[in-house]
RNA sequence: GCACCCGUAGCUCAGCUGGAUAGAGCGCUGCCCUCCGAAGGCAGAGGCCAUAGGUUCGAAUCCUAUCGGGUGCACCA
């Protein structure tokens, strides 16, 4: 059940009949009218603005419209009044019925209330973290994580297929440089002094994986030279330090459905197919490129280059896809990767970066673009930066890293849910202040603490009025009557049920989960609100003595957690049963 | 110099892809514990939505310009 649907298509097909009756002139366009809770609740439950869209195409005064289309859906037995206001809206107040359905219908619903159809089964691939295989995920790329995996649960709910995938970066220089610290560590473990020179990682994470190369390959490789062993230190430095990213994404609670290797592109013929494709529509070419206005590098040298025409799709200019000397630039499988993500047949692709990344947000839409013809839309969404702060002050050191805090260190600190939740309590294109101490603080002000907690106090109502030997199954309160529900503060907290299939619906067309977050803070607070009243007015408290005055207390209570375990459930959190 | 993101209460931030008198938390002011959990509750004050134009029934939201902050800007990934 979705009621502003329903209450929309309502609204449609009365328009509708109003036209093919001549009430109204045949032929307007719908698409903007509109069903929404309005701001102010005194407005009542819902409001359309179908008079005011529709009063310049039909000829008609607003006033005319609102009073003809008032006076049909007042038929409707779901609809108490029709009262037109302000300039031409059409404030809607629902029965008492309609909110008992609704409770019922989150009950019936389960895990399933607020699913939907939007997506229509449609085929999206969201990658994410993506950081390169040299070290332990630190905290931005924490932040990635759990943002691109909201999004992918979010989009699941909302109805589509999505893959939730991971690009190694296994085939830039970045992983030679890997294979040289690992090398240090390696030459270390046999008991030789080692010095970490500047673009070596000198983070204690790789001592193991030296240990363990020694462990392999004994002192096969002391003393011999790069050629010897580059590319085998490479391989089992990368394999390792996957391991390791892994088990970082696992103690977040992430699980990728796939990983892929930009490795496995070089020597394949992807990249060259990639690109192949590309010149067939004639969008490569060898060219000089400009230097940037305004701030021309000191070493700058015309050169002539292979450059992809990305300003035929958006970009601002064209971008080398091959080095001077014939090799790839890290554009080119980039490219490829994206062609073999086009072609596994997505209908929507979405990238999550890091806000630093956001130079190269145009090229790879133009790329994107061109590779499918336009057809495949590429949104990317960038993850700002994470600021750290304990004990008052930024938090920067780590025990692991050295310079970098860690996801480990985080997560070890305050726990998987905690740290999820609150990177999500913020847009993804703002800067997030994370504080230790504020985030398991259990305070009004934490929203995590605040939503848990309303989950757990329907816990603890539910095991009261169970041990009172009430019926709280979800079977007994569907089959209840639970129009009994009619105080203000009790129609508050269902009317924000009411909103939840929508509010997902918003959430998935912007590709923001953070108002999944937003949303279940903003229910929370109803729901406590309404528990406060308990305090005063014993009749709305949610155990009652008299067992069937209980169970549409029980019943609303019950909805809100379902309601809230499975917007937690889209986060990625676990909802707290009781608060310790 | 160019591109992208941002500018909303004293502070930290939401704001439905154009709707009514712009919201929440913190802080501030005033009340409220015999209570299903006061690890709070209720109420109030607080705003020229950076600025100036434009689009229209209607703009914090869209367009243009300006100011202010962040990020990134040739063969690095």
């Amino acid at each position: 059940m979705h009621i502003f649907a329903d209450i929309h298509r309502l609204v449609l097909d009365t328009l509708g009949a109003m036209m093919d009756a001549g009430d109204l002139p045949a032929g307007l366009s719908l698409d903007n009218v509109t069903v929404e809770p309005p701001r102010d609740p005194a407005h009542g439950d819902m409001a359309t603005n179908a008079a005011m869209v529709l009063a310049k195409p039909a000829g008609l005064k607003p006033r005319d419209i609102a009073e003809a289309l008032a006076a049909k859906l007042a038929e409707d037995p779901r609809i108490e009044t029709a009262e037109i206001a302000g300039p031409g809206f059409l404030n809607l107040r629902l029965g008492a019925q309609v909110w008992a359905d609704v409770t019922r219908a989150v009950l019936q619903g389960g895990d399933g209330y607020g699913r939907s159809d939007l997506g229509q089964g449609r085929k999206v691939n969201v990658e994410y973290v993506s950081a390169n295989p040299t070290g332990p995920l630190h905290v931005g790329h924490t932040r990635g994580a759990v943002f691109g995996d909201a999004l992918a649960g979010l989009l699941d709910f909302a109805g589509y297929e999505v893959t939730r995938e991971y690009y190694i970066n296994d085939g830039g220089a970045q992983v030679d440089v890997l294979a040289r610290s690992v090398y240090l560590r390696y030459l270390e473990a046999h008991g030789q002094e080692v010095a970490f020179e500047d673009g070596t990682y000198p983070g204690d994470y790789l001592i193991e994986v030296g240990q363990a190369l020694k462990d392999k390959v004994g002192d096969a490789y002391v003393g011999q030279p790069e050629s010897v062993w580059l590319e085998e230190v490479r391989d089992f430095g990368t394999a390792a330090m996957m391991e390791l990213i892994r088990s970082d994404l696992k103690a977040l609670g992430v699980e990728m459905d796939r990983f892929f290797s930009e490795k496995s592109l070089y020597g394949t013929g992807k990249i060259e197919a990639a690109i192949e494709d590309l010149r067939a529509k004639d969008l490569i070419y060898r060219g000089t490129l400009e230097p940037p206005k305004g701030k021309t590098p000191e070493d700058w040298e015309p050169r002539e280059q292979t450059l992809f025409r990305s300003t035929a799709h958006g970009d601002d200019v064209d971008r080398p896809i091959m080095k001077s000397d014939e090799s790839w630039t890290y554009f080119a499988p980039d490219i490829a990767y994206h062609y073999d993500k086009v072609s596994r047949g997505y209908d929507a692709l979405i990238d999550v970066f890091g806000a630093d990344h956001g130079g190269y947000v145009k090229r790879m839409k133009a790329a994107v673009s061109a590779l499918s013809g336009g057809t495949v839309p590429l949104d990317v969404k960038l993850t700002q930066l994470v600021k750290l702060w304990k004990n008052g002050e930024p938090f920067k050191m780590s025990k692991r890293a050295g310079n970098f805090v860690t996801l480990r260190d985080v997560v070890d600190e305050v726990g998987p849910d905690v740290t999820r939740f609150v990177m999500l309590t913020r847009k993804n294109d703002a800067p997030l202040d994370f504080d230790f101490d504020k985030v398991l603080e259990q305070s009004r002000e934490n929203p995590v603490f605040y939503v848990q907690y309303a989950h757990a106090r329907v816990c603890s109502a539910i095991r009261k009025a169970d041990g009172a030997g009430q019926a709280t199954d979800d079977a007994s309160l569907i089959a209840a009557d639970l129009t009994g529900n009619t105080h203000p503060s009790e129609l508050a907290v269902a009317r924000k049920l009411a909103e939840w299939p929508r509010l997902v619906e918003i959430a998935a067309r912007t590709n923001e989960p953070h108002r999944i977050a937003f949303f279940l803070n903003e229910l929370a607070a109803a729901f406590h609100a309404l528990w406060n009243k308990g305090n005063e007015d014993t009749d709305l408290r949610f155990v009652q003595d008299d067992a069937s005055a209980a169970l549409p207390k029980i019943a609303l209570a019950r909805a809100v957690s379902v309601v809230i375990s499975n917007g937690l459930g889209i986060l990625g959190v676990t909802p707290a049963d009781e608060m310790r």
